[in-house]
This record gives C-alpha cells, sequence and structure tokens, in this order.
DNA sequence: CTGAAAGCGCTTACAG
DNA sequence: CTGAAAGCGCTTACAG
C-alpha cells in the first residue's frame, strides 16, 4: 500500500503536522528534524496525496487546456509556449477535450473546479457555461474568438490587418479580381477577416463583388472542391486569398489537375503559416503570426488574473505579417 | 461560495447521507425525498467536489494520456478512438505532457495516483519510473515501443511485416537495390523494421548491403537533407522505402530539385499514412495501419486491466498494408 | 427508508 | 521548535 503522512510520522517518530510541515518547507522546523523526516519519505516512498492536499487547499494548481479536436498543427507551437509558461510558475497543464459536450471531460473539470484557470483553443463550448463558470477563481482565456465576460481574456489575431495586407499585396502585383477564399460565414471572425478584404479593395477603389467570395471549409478537401467546382464552371481565378493554408493547399491541388500553374497562372495566399506551408509545391505565401507569443501572452494573462490583478486588458490582439514564398 | 453537500442537506431539510445517497442514485433512498434533494441541488448549483469524493473512493475514474510533443498528426485517430472508447466506460481522459521531466505534470500525475490507468503514446519515459509506478491500480498500456513489465501491455505496429512487405514490393517492380531511410538505430522498432528490410532481400538472394541505409531522423527536413547529401554526392537512387512519410516528403522535395521525378526515376514507398500523404505530389505510397483499431485495442486492454483480468495479452500486435498511391 | 458518526489524508491555526 | 486537534467535503458501514 502507498505510505501516508502517518506512516512517515511513526517511522520518523514526530507528529503528523511536523511531517507536513518538514516537507512542505516550513521555516520552523528544525534542520536536523526535517532531514530526518525527509529520509524517512524518500525510504517509504511518500508522496503526498494529492485529493487530501487540495481538499484542504481549495488550490488545484493546475491550469486546464480545452480543444476539440486533438493534435491541430496550428496550435502546437502555441499550446508548446503555453505549457513552458504553466510549468516556470509550478503550476500543472491538463488538456481535455469535448468529446461527450456536456458530460465530457472539459465540462465536468470546468464545473467542478479542477482548475484554478482555463486556456480555451475551440469555439464549441456553449457561452453561457463559460460565463457561468468563470470567476475569479477560475479566471479562463480564450484564444482566436471573442467572448466577452466577466474573469474572460481574449487572444485574437489580428484578421482585419492580416487579410487587409495580403489583399493589398495581391492587387498592388497587378490582379484587380482578388478571389477570397472564406471559412463559415456569420462568424466573428470570418467578418473581421472580410471588412480587411473589404478594405483593401476601397483602397484601390474596387467594388466589392460578392462572385469573388467562395465559401468553403478551411479544410483542404474543401478548398480543392470548391476550386475544381469553379474551374469546372469556367472561372479561371488568377488570384486568391486563401483563409486557411490548408485550404490553400487544396486549391493548389486542384489547379494543378487543371494545368494551372501557381504562381504562374495564379497567385495564392495563405493563412495561418502552419508547418506544411513551406514544403508544399510551390512553397506556400502565407500570412503568419507569432505563434509561442500568442501562447506565452495567453498564459501570462492567465496567471495574472489568477495572482488577482484586476486590470488586464479582456482584448489582446497578436498581429500578423505575410510571409513570401513561392506562390505568390 | 460553491454549494456543499452540508448546503445540499439543510436547504433540502436531510442529512447529509441522504443527499449523498440520493444524488448516487442509492436505491434505499424513496423516490419523493430522492426528487426534492435532486430539485434543491440543482437549484444550489450544487455540484460534488471531486477531491473530497475521490479522498474516499481512493479512485479517480480518470485515464491519462501520456505523449512528448503535442499535436503530432499521426496520432489523431488513434486518440481519438481512445477517447471515444474512455468516455464510453464513464471515465475521464486527460492528456499531459513530459515537458520538464521529473517535474512535469506526467510524473506527478503518475507518481501521485492521480489517474486510474495510463496510456502512453512516447518512449521518453524511464523504464525504470514507469515499473515503479505500474501496479494493479495503475495498469499501463504504451503504444509503439517495447516495455516489459507486470500491469505493463504493449500495442505494436507491425513494422516487420510492415516493411518487408514495402521492400519487397519495391523488389518485385525490378529494383534490386532498395535504399532504407531508418530513424535512430539502436531501438528495438528499429531493428524490427530493419529485419524486415533483410528478409524481403533474402526472399530475393539480394545481399545485405550497408551503403544502402541511410539513418535520419524521421523528419521532413532530415530527409530532406539525407537524400540531398545522397544526390550530391552523385548517388541516384531508384528505390527508396522511408520509415516514415514526414521524411519520405522530404525526399520527394530534394529530388525534385535535383530534377528527379517521382515514381518515374524513383520509385518510393512511405511509412505511417499520415494525412498529407494523400495531398503530395504525386500522393505517397504508404504503410498503413488502422489507427483507430490501435487506439480502441489499447483502450480495450486498459480497461480490461482496471477491471482485474488477469489473462491479457502483454504483447498486442495491429498489422499494416500498403496503400498504393502514386509515388510508386 | 433515514441519520449519526467515523474516516479518507492532508493543512494549519493554536497552544506550549 | 513541536504536537494535539479541528476541519476540508465527501462516502459508507452501522444502527434504528
Amino acid at each position: 500500500m502507498k505510505a501516508t503522512i502517518k506512516d512517515v510520522a511513526k517511522a520518523a517518530g514526530v507528529s503528523i503536522s511536523t511531517v507536513s510541515y518538514a516537507i512542505n518547507g516550513n521555516e520552523r522546523i528544525s534542520e536536523t528534524t526535517r532531514q530526518r523526516v525527509l529520509d524517512v519519505a524518500k525510504e517509504l516512498n511518500y508522496v503526498a496525496n494529492r485529493n487530501a492536499k487540495l481538499l484542504k487547499q481549495k488550490k488545484t494548481r493546475t491550469i486546464g487546456l480545452f480543444f476539440n479536436s486533438w493534435f491541430s498543427p496550428i496550435y502546437s507551437d502555441t499550446v508548446h509556449s503555453i505549457e513552458k509558461t504553466v510549468h516556470k510558475m509550478g503550476y500543472d497543464l491538463v488538456a481535455c477535450s469535448l468529446y461527450g459536450e456536456e458530460h465530457s471531460t472539459a465540462y465536468k473539470y470546468l464545473r467542478d473546479g479542477m482548475v484554478d484557470g482555463a486556456v480555451f483553443l475551440t469555439s464549441s463550448f456553449d457561452d453561457k457555461f463559460l460565463h457561468a463558470v468563470a470567476s475569479e477563481d477560475l479566471p479562463m482565456v480564450v484564444l482566436n474568438q471573442q467572448i466577452q465576460g466577466l474573469h474572460i481574456y481574449n487572444v485574437l489575431i489580428d484578421h482585419y490587418g492580416g487579410d487587409y495586407t495580403a489583399t493589398k499585396a495581391l492587387i498592388s502585383s497587378g490582379c484587380r479580381e482578388v478571389y477570397y477564399f472564406s471559412g463559415s460565414p456569420g462568424s466573428y471572425d470570418n467578418q473581421q477577416r472580410l471588412d480587411g478584404y473589404s478594405a483593401a479593395l476601397a483602397c484601390f477603389n474596387i467594388e466589392f463583388n460578392s462572385e469573388f467570395i467562395v465559401h468553403a471549409e478551411l479544410t483542404e478537401e474543401s478548398g480543392y472542391q470548391q476550386m475544381k467546382a469553379l474551374l469546372e464552371k469556367g472561372v479561371v481565378p488568377r488570384a486568391i486569398f486563401s483563409s486557411s493554408d490548408e485550404m490553400a493547399i487544396g486549391i493548389i491541388r486542384a489547379s494543378r489537375e487543371h494545368g494551372i500553374t501557381v504562381p504562374g497562372d495564379l497567385k495564392l495566399v495563405g493563412f495561418n503559416d502552419i508547418p506544411e506551408s513551406g514544403f508544399t509545391v510551390p512553397a506556400l505565401t502565407t500570412v503568419s503570426y507569432h505563434k509561442s507569443k500568442m501562447g506565452s501572452l495567453a498564459a501570462e494573462i492567465l496567471f495574472s488574473a489568477i495572482n488577482g490583478n484586476s486590470d488586464i486588458d479582456s482584448h489582446n490582439i497578436i498581429s500578423t505579417c505575410l510571409i513570401k514564398r513561392d506562390s505568390f
């Protein structure tokens, strides 16, 4: 059986309070006693029962990370950087998915207060639920999504600026007809982006034309299908801005099948700068942002809130930049 | 403040035992009492304190998932399928990384018995540590890695068979000189693979030639570099079996830069069947295996062990198959 | 059918 | 510098 604090106390010939103090580094314990206790503890392979500890302390020293799909490459660097900060602060990081909805581990952990703070990489939570659960004891940082609320902080990508810059660059290169492959319409995110695109058009006195807007799903397959449909209708875009790199890769594939070369016939810019985008043929020109900065900023905001700081911006923007490669 | 069982008991006018029984669905409580308790609990927004509960029950009903790099695309399907089974069993799944080594969340969770079972997608744990921690109360399933031990179960990919089949196919197509891009030498895994490769050679009475073995790192970049080095030395392989798809993608890139066409000049087979491999140009022929089956098998073995089943194979093999696409 | 009470393994005022 | 004791919020024999 696992050793408890009692076992250690008995073996070391001291009280359990002394064991507790010794192990937690309280200064009141003499060096010799502390050493003896530590030795015994090590020998008995003692580790404090976390549940008992937390039951008393009301703190979990754990940060929860919530997302709905495991292993999305976009977030790899961001999560790693969150993890670094969390570790530096002496906290633990556990990741839970939303599979099972209200009965998912994610919902349970939040509802039961199993974490002292939360970072969200997903938009699939019910806003009402988050509002109900967010509190001084459970502040939340939401990435890449706009959720207002007390104890809820947003870290957003400058989609407006990114799309603006990319579109402007495409127009400047001589294409007045820039197609825009967009994600699901209606989202806040998407509106921001469309605004950026429109602003770039306005810069050049080009009228917005909804025929150039293609709604797809941000996946390779969806980009491929939509592009193929376009080409089969006889429409041949000369310039495309794609809201995601995955979609852009699908666009390249459909183009190649139709004998259209990139960037010769078609200038293409993606968004996100996923790892693959450097390896596609041609390598993808894309709008990037500082992913690890996004992670560290998110974590810093969270800890700031956990430590009771009250003047935190609820709205934080990560800037973007255009990475020039070979597709434009 | 959060409502406790006491608050509910007081508000419902019953004892705390009754609340506990009612909420946990014990049959001894009358329907009317149960209903009243449940109503009050709901009204007070009561949810049982997990730490207190676990402190008593000594069970966490949580499975830990351990890996060292977040978001590796190879495991996406596998993890999703683990998650499904875990959820179906009414357990929670939390993922922890190894960042921080002995001070990582992963080590802490295992040492402190924060989980009732563990699945490993990483080889970075100290074997001694796993042996020390694995127990009847914390069985472990290790994927794609050979670790012997009580309460430790392995789910392995049939690398031998996969490499054998791929190499054989390449030879059958007329290439007697099959290059083998391998991972780090010395690993169990790699030995298995090399054996498969050698066996295929033996089939055709071809002598093993270490000049055809290229050690790389399973990454795109490493595959690219090694291939480039080969080509710059004037060596032009006509057939390559690559131990990972990422590496194969790098090989394609280096080949293209040197004007070598795949599959025209070079026949290439990868391993793992990552999502991208269907989208590369040319689409990659690769050795695949049933990823979601690997996940469900892992989870089933784990629960079987948790439920005290003692006759579980510690050695389970997932078979492979060759996916024919365009690179060979 | 319901309740009083012990106890899970810790932490932490309080007393000495 | 150390210890006895209360208490965190639950579950679960035990008694009635």
